[in-house]
DNA sequence: CCCCATAATGAGAGTCTTGTCAAGAATGAG
DNA sequence: CTCATTCTTGACAAGACTCTCATTATGGGG
């Protein structure tokens, strides 16, 4: 109870994410509700009790989970997109990144497309970037869509439909791309266009 | 035990109705995992035994669900679709009747959204005429993709997007024209040709 | 290496959920 | 209207899940 005057950041945290990570591989596997607490700490290697050191109720680690998520790309995602000019680039950028890591990491992406669709928390912070991207591109002409929401269902559709396919393994290398490119040309971007933008190498991710 | 040699066909199927409309009023509300098989029978205004003498497991009621949904439209859609020549208006009319009855009917379209990128067996089921139509627009020239993977996602994710902001209300009139605009789009379609199409008039759906 | 603040443990209390069943109510054919 | 058949009821047993807490273990600063 003492507050912490005291510095002592390691073992608490390193519990912490054990216990995250391996509720992701949990909730991947069972879905979000059918997780028991119970699960999740053995998964962990952990015993039931220890959970409720680190987390009060299972909502607060579900929030954790996704605060870990978030802070694995989609600031990072953002950050990476800055030094470019093109709102098309942004969209295609993102839209790869996730993607890939989704490919690379199919429990990440298993479970982020579960939120995603599902918890409003979590749609609605990734889809904040995406959004003022979007609107940006409207604005300036780049994009010609019928509306800012058909344009947001058409890119947030097919991001996740994507990380969904990628998570599952039914893909080759190219998906990141394609489904790039498919994104573009509903936002009335001229095909040839979207397929070179699309192609274009990644910019490196900057640095925390 | 006996087998069924009588016919008697009337309650048992009205009840049954009952309770997988109240399923589905639960499910929008709290989510599939989250729902109590007494919440389900009590918003179906019986007691919970009901519940079990039409359905062995919640399982089972889901199965149900299932096939009430995909009764209700995607035969439908398939049928209504049969007397058209192009790929694109098929895809059109498709996208366009889902993301219609999603708006009228905020319960079904919610809980279709949550079982179709959910549940397996849904997915599967309404991708089933999608992706056939898609295939033939491919080998006829008519769509132009990177993959046929990638294709299906685009398609499935704005439909499944566009359904779940008409359902929530967040939409005007024309929302279903848009997002099946920008399907086309990405299928690679003209967009002014892919406008055209998505304003068509709707065929009338046969009867049963 | 010692020591104690901090973390982990797991049995169990309390609660919620599923699924059963004997008894009573409704249905509808004759 | 009568009665056999079929449906409904709600209390309850069995078990699953969440969260607590007294006890034991640990790690890392001195």
């Amino acid at each position: 109870m003492a507050v912490g005057t005291l510095e002592r950041p390691k073992k608490r945290e390193r519990t912490q994410l054990q216990l995250i990570e391996a509720a992701m591989r949990v909730f991947a596997e069972k879905g979000i509700g059918g997780a028991p607490v119970q699960a999740i700490a053995h998964e962990a290697g952990l015993a039931n009790g220890t959970f409720y050191n680190h987390f009060a109720t299972k909502h607060e680690l579900i929030a954790a989970v996704v605060g870990h998520l978030m802070d694995t790309v989609s600031d990072q995602i953002a950050a990476s997109v800055r030094g470019l000019d093109d709102p098309a680039e942004w969209v295609s950028v993102a839209l790869r990144r996730f993607a890939e890591k989704a490919r690379e990491d199919p429990i990440w992406g298993n479970v982020t497309v579960r939120l995603g669709s599902g918890v409003t928390d979590v749609s609605e912070r990734i889809t904040a970037n995406m959004t003022r991207d979007l609107d940006e591109g409207i604005e300036r002409g780049r994009f010609k869509v019928p509306t800012r929401q058909a344009a947001a269902d058409a890119v947030l559709g097919v991001g996740l439909m994507g990380m969904l396919s990628a998570s599952s393994g039914r893909t080759g290398p190219e998906h990141a791309s394609h489904i790039s490119a498919m994104a573009l040309r509903s936002l009335g971007i001229d095909p040839t266009e979207a397929n070179e933008i699309a192609h274009r190498p990644l910019p490196p991710i900057p640095e925390e």
